[in-house]
DNA sequence: TAACCAGCTG
């Protein structure tokens, strides 16, 4: 239950900041007392250097005036303005009756700094106080700003209780933060009272209340919503984006990018070229990513750190690592993500060597790792199989880098060691791990089993998992499955799809895209939505045709799930989406452009022989961007060196 | 005074 307790408001210790220096020399000599209030007054309104601010807070203190109320809110503004909320708090502490523009202050400077916990407890000192401020509409705006920006749902009740005792229930400011509060937190039903009670809505409110929609993954009352909405600004349009690129609906997300750019009252912004550039990423829309880059190139203000970040990561997954990086080595302006974008970009593309390098050069400049630069370095060394240097990396994560290994990290390891064909090792590094091990580790380890014929150590695995949590998570399911239909125990493969339909749980269905003068294509696994599905399978069918005469290819029909006759599983793989997206690849471009595919999973091996084949039959380049890496087909061979 | 965005193991 929630009490109001008082807090005693004891002055806390300067520091040594304010002994008298010879700096004081500099400052004028002062009169009376009300002259000194009025001159430092006057100077701190001055925009001051923290070192400047510290003089003149020594010669408050030295005058006794650490609690003279204006001199106090003036220091305390200079001190959030110069990023300094320690030294804030300090003065603030000081003060023993601060007036509500001073609280309003540093509850808003913690509500800035994302310190929901504390500027919730300086809202409970102010009401604990007996003669002390009342909270006016704007102490509620910070503290229900910062309630927002919690993790989890505290206070909301309490808040909105306190909201209407004291009577700022119809302020816009007030229910425009409190409907913020309720969207984050999924609960629409109130958001909507407040909505609807509102005495005077703005665009805000609306934007507010749309964003609980989208967050939630409530797409259809989203649209609903912003077809209603009297007026729309940039905010509004990224909260749609947004919602569609959460959704992975990345076609949307840029079909409502197109609108917007349409719509004249509105211009993009950073926040919303970073969502469409990521939906690109995910599409391999390379020509609208192209777009954004020179839409970008001629705004100053979009020139930051965000859309280096977003253009590299872009370029990389639509294939073209060389622009990513001209990106980055053109980018003035870089932060570890803009790093990590481009070390990951080389990790994915197989360029192990490179994403070292440039970790390297990061750590040279002084900028520090996250753990998800270190995971890009880890995946990056995975894929090149450079084992050594990615297992010194992984040891120095704690001791050089302070960062705990997260079961990713760990992922990345068994990873590593697997696909290096270290299994043993790879299974005492799983039998060594502080945290227990997902199913992501076990598919890892499974998958290099695999890839290595180990099916003494594979069986085991799956015994174990089936033991110890039978799939609780789906993915173990289609894990399951494929092992056991690779190892050719169709009675296996029955139970697991019996219990996978006793739990109503479905396949993930396999997707592709190719982007075709700037028209993405989507295909589906035995497609037959497309509208030329009828030519791209005759298409299809010549093409695998010649790849078998002429190119060698041999149908793998591991892949397929389902105990059927060799026929019809050559036919289930000849249906893969990314040999649908290939024969209308090579149906609608001309001869020797290069095809560029995205799919949803991992390729299969047959899609893998096939690409090869067909890349040499057709003298075509082929780039397939599978959900873990890079596949470039060139002359019967790929890039990944069959090491995937 | 309030609403929006990025890099991620298998």
């Amino acid at each position: 239950m929630f009490k109001f307790q008082s807090f005693p408001r004891t002055a806390t210790v300067f520091p040594a900041l304010f002994k008298r220096t010879n700096h004081h020399q500099s400052l004028p000599q002062l009169q009376n007392a009300t002259t000194i209030v009025e001159t430092l007054t006057l100077l701190l309104k001055q925009r001051q250097k923290l070192s400047q601010i510290s003089q003149i807070h020594a010669r408050i203190t030295t005058h006794g005036l650490s609690s003279n109320t204006s001199l106090v809110f003036a220091i305390v503004r200079c001190y959030i303005s110069e990023k300094n909320l320690s030294f804030a708090r300090t003065s603030f502490d000081r003060c023993l009756y601060p007036s509500l523009l001073l609280w309003n202050v540093i509850i808003q400077a913690y509500s800035k700094k994302q310190n929901c916990q504390e500027s919730f407890n300086l809202f409970r000192q102010m009401l604990a106080l007996e003669d002390g401020s009342r909270p006016d509409k704007y102490t509620f705006t910070f503290v229900i700003t910062s309630c927002s920006q919690q993790n989890t749902p505290i206070y909301g009740d309490i808040i909105h209780a306190l909201v209407i005792k004291f009577g700022c229930e119809s302020d816009t400011f007030v229910c425009n933060s409190l409907l913020n509060l309720y969207s984050v937190f999924g609960k629409m039903e109130e958001a909507r009272i407040v909505f609807e009670e509102m005495p005077q809505k703005d665009v805000v409110t609306w934007t507010s209340f749309l964003s609980g929609y989208t967050k939630h993954g409530k797409m259809d009352r989203a649209v609903e919503l912003f077809n209603k909405m009297p007026e729309r600004t940039e905010v509004s349009w990224t909260v749609m984006i947004s919602g569609f690129v959460g959704m992975g609906m990345y076609t949307d997300a840029i079909h409502y990018f197109n609108c917007m750019l349409s719509d004249d009252t509105v211009k993009p912004n950073e926040a919303i070229l970073v969502c469409v550039l990521s939906a690109c990423a995910y599409l391999g829309a390379l020509d609208q990513g192209k777009w954004i880059r020179s839409y970008v190139e001629n705004i100053e203000t979009l020139k930051s750190a965000n859309i280096s970040t977003a253009l590299i990561d872009m370029y990389a997954k639509c294939g073209k690592i060389d622009c990513a990086r001209s990106i980055f080595n053109g980018s003035s302006k870089r932060d570890v993500f803009t790093w990590t974008s481009m070390i990951s970009a080389l990790s994915m593309h197989g360029l192990g060597e490179d994403a070292l390098r440039v970790f390297s050069q990061m750590s040279n400049e002084g900028i520090k790792p996250d753990d998800i630069t270190l995971l890009g370095v880890l995946n990056g060394c995975s894929h090149s199989g450079l084992v050594e240097e990615g297992c010194s990396v992984f040891d120095k994560m704690e001791s050089i880098w302070g960062i705990s290994p997260m079961i990713q990290h760990y992922g990345c390891m068994v990873d590593l060691l697997g696909r290096a064909g270290q299994l043993e090792r790879a299974l005492e590094f799983v039998r060594r791990m502080p945290i227990e091990p997902d199913i992501v580790i076990w598919r890892a380890l499974l998958s290099s089993c695999r890839i290595h014929r180990n099916v003494k150590l594979g069986e085991q695995i799956i015994d174990y998992i089936s033991q110890s949590d039978p799939c609780g998570q789906g993915g173990g399911y289609v894990l399951l499955s494929n092992l056991y239909a690779s190892l050719g125990r169709w009675d296996k493969v029955d139970g697991v799809r019996k219990q996978m339909n006793d739990k109503n749980i479905e396949l993930r269905t396999g997707c592709s895209w190719i982007e075709v003068n700037g028209i993405v294509h989507k295909f589906v696994s035995a497609d037959k939505l497309h509208p030329r599905i009828t030519e791209i399978h005759q298409k299809l069918n010549q093409v695998l045709k010649k790849a078998r005469t002429e190119g060698g290819y041999i149908t793998n029909t591991n892949p397929v799930l389902f105990d059927l006759s060799n026929e019809e599983k050559e036919q289930a793989v000849s249906w893969h989406s990314e040999k649908l997206a290939v024969a209308f690849g090579l149906l609608s471009t001309h001869s020797g452009t290069p095809i560029m595919i995205v799919k949803n999973l991992r390729i299969c091996d047959d899609c893998h022989s096939a690409m090869k084949a067909i890349s040499r039959v057709f003298s075509r380049e082929i780039i397939v961007r599978d959900r873990s890496r890079f596949h470039s087909f060139r002359e019967g061979i790929c890039s990944c060196k069959d090491y995937w």
